[in-house]
DNA sequence: TGCAAAATAGAACGATCGTTCTTTTTTCTC
DNA sequence: GAGAAAAAAGAACGATCGTTCTATTTTGCA
């Protein structure tokens, strides 16, 4: 355990082989959100990467791995914008509302490049294997974390104290995955209004004070 | 327009080759159904139907032609599934309820099969196209029969004459579609039960008289 | 029953796929 | 700056893809 000085900050690994396989899993996310995790192939993310497909496959050993690091990737990402965001909001109906403004947020951008989840589901709902596992779990990670932080809206009396929490986040993801249906396949304009109202409606049903139920603007921190 | 005597009897069709497509789309739905129509390969199809590649093939002219006929099977046989058996429903509330029941019916039985409208949007979402055309003016047509049904619950008094109905159907869409991802992909157990439960909230919400918001079990019709 | 037409089969095409192997280039370390 | 190690490129593989073309078989009608 005496490497040199390895590590150096983030991504900028020791050996550049990580920075290169970095890059290549960005262009990677960034072509499978579009046309699925199926779709992506390693000569078009070559081409893309402008490298030679070898040079490309090396770094993953088979396209399954390749997958794999795009799920990986997607995962962490989801995770810094919509949910680690949210955690500075207070602990019950404040976070709570906090985390679905962002997953909002998040899949009205995706209405242009696509959501990994929703195609990943599609796409590998009955083809068992890893990749189907990794997307799995991560959605899972996921929606545990909105069922928290119903339960902790419900303890902190923000909520009904005998709503049934888990009913709540199915209703709850129901409306993203609408929105999501609605206005990237249908191409609806009115869907990110109804997944707002909808939402009102949800918070309303299961007794959230007034003061909460009212989105506020999102407010922008000044620099 | 004197043909001896053709069009007998539903797909029983004048010349042998009718029939045989027929039995090609059919083993191309199932195909599709399980691993999309991008999935859907000619050669595998042929297996299937124990048939050349090339004699699949002479059927369709191209492999989008083939797409499109397996979105239109597919339609029909939603249309024959929930739309129509529906319409014996008296008008208003029961009809509406008994669109959704339908609707969750053949979603349920989709757990195992899947669906073509879901799939087909994540793979179509981004692919400009006669397939993609089809697809959305299929689920359109379908979501404005629902958007109707809740019209006409409204005219006839069973729900508030002030409800926003687009926001009612999107809200019932996101139901079905939480019901298929989680139970179809994540395998969660209690999906059923939640989307009753949640057609149940979303009926009172929007002022729906007591004696239709209790799910009645489904009645078979004795023999 | 015979014959034209329709339906199916068979073989081959160019392209692309994931993957393997070998060679060249680049990078890092002493 | 030399030499080892890592990274990237290049070429080729077998397989499968949609599609085309040409035979062969089957069908339907006279």
């Amino acid at each position: 355990m005496s490497s040199p000085k390895p590590v150096d900050s983030d991504q900028r690994a020791a050996h550049k082989g990580q920075q290169t396989k970095a890059a290549i899993v960005e262009a990677a996310l960034g072509l499978a959100t579009q046309i699925g995790l199926e779709g992506l192939s390693i000569g078009a993310l070559a081409e893309v990467a402008r490298m030679s497909k070898s040079g490309v496959f090396a770094h993953f050993g088979s396209r399954e791995e390749l997958q794999l690091s795009v799920v990986r990737a997607y995962h962490e990402r989801f995770e810094a914008e919509v949910f680690y965001p949210a955690i500075d909001a207070p602990r019950g109906l404040p976070r709570l509302v906090a985390l679905f403004n962002n997953w909002t947020k998040r899949t009205t951008t995706e209405i242009d490049s696509g959501c990994l989840y929703i195609s990943g589901a599609a796409e590998f709902d009955d083809r068992p294997g890893p990749v189907r596992d990794a997307l799995a779990s991560s959605v899972n990670t996921w929606l545990a974390a909105m069922l928290r932080a119903v339960m902790q809206a419900k303890e902190e009396g923000h909520l009904e104290a005998d709503i049934d929490a888990p009913q709540m986040v199915f209703e709850i993801h129901g409306l993203i995955l609408a929105l999501h249906y609605e206005a990237r396949f249908l191409k609806t304009s009115q869907s990110l209004t109804h997944t707002a109202k909808g939402f009102e409606n949800i918070l309303k049903r299961y007794g959230a004070s007034e003061m909460f139920t009212k989105p506020k603007p999102v407010t922008l921190k000044p620099v």
